[in-house]
DNA sequence: TTATTATTTAAGCAATTGCTTAAATACGAT
DNA sequence: ATCGTATTTAAGCAATTGCTTAAATAATAA
């Protein structure tokens, strides 16, 4: 479907040509990246993912303590992360362990570093 | 309400807490995050976003044009960027013309850097 | 085997999202 | 004033999200 119903007269043919290459070029990326951001954008799933990044491993039943969330609420969440292999899971017994995948931990350090740097409030 | 019906019995007392202890301090960071995050999460807006920050500014026209999308649409995406302050609006004319927030633009930089490192595919 | 513990999965539902179409607003030119 | 251009906003709706409850699965212990 056409949509180029807006046409402003100053309009940069160039420019919006060279901004089609850029998006077409990097299609792929932009999947890639939305579909992680979008995961990390729930401030359940950042706690989760900060938290597995902090202490390593956890299980559905810690971060159903830690958050005050029902273990099934945390597990679909748990589930999402996985199913995009953001995380990886081990069993050691009955217990189910899950930590952040090594590539997504990198791609998330950036934020991860700014919930580090956050100074304690309990100082003030 | 209550939802620790699920207690492990090796589970680490003392790791929990800490760990609640983290989730408290940071609240307002996990907040301001995860609404930043939500929102370059879905693919349209971190295109939005990507080409606000290469093109300095384009137009809700531009990019109409360029994402092959309604105007009304784009129109909604930059809205809700505008809401949170992640874009500022300026008006030339008739037109208005829509770039990223400095604090913003530092805040995604490292995944813009992963969209200005993809190599191009018109090489291959 | 049966029971217990730890967890996932399925079903259901209210709330939210992202689009479409149509109406409203704002500035500029005649 | 009136018209054209550029854009937002409102209304409506299908699809998705994130929870709850209840049932299913998996490993261990008795």
């Amino acid at each position: 479907m056409d949509h180029h119903s807006c046409q402003r007269q100053q309009a940069d043919i160039t420019q919006i040509n060279r901004c089609k290459v850029r998006v077409a070029e990097r299609s792929d990326t932009f999947t890639y990246l939305s579909k992680a951001l979008e995961l990390a954008g729930n401030p359940t799933r950042l706690k989760i993912l900060y938290l597995l990044y902090k202490e390593k491993q956890l299980c559905v039943c810690d971060l159903s303590d830690i958050l005050d969330m029902g273990i099934s609420a945390v597990s679909q969440h748990l589930r999402k992360l996985k199913d995009r292999e953001i995380i990886n899971m081990t069993r050691q017994a009955q217990t189910l362990f899950y930590s952040v995948n090594r590539e997504y931990n990198n791609l998330l350090k950036p934020f991860f570093r700014i919930l580090d740097d956050q100074p304690s409030l309990a100082l003030i």
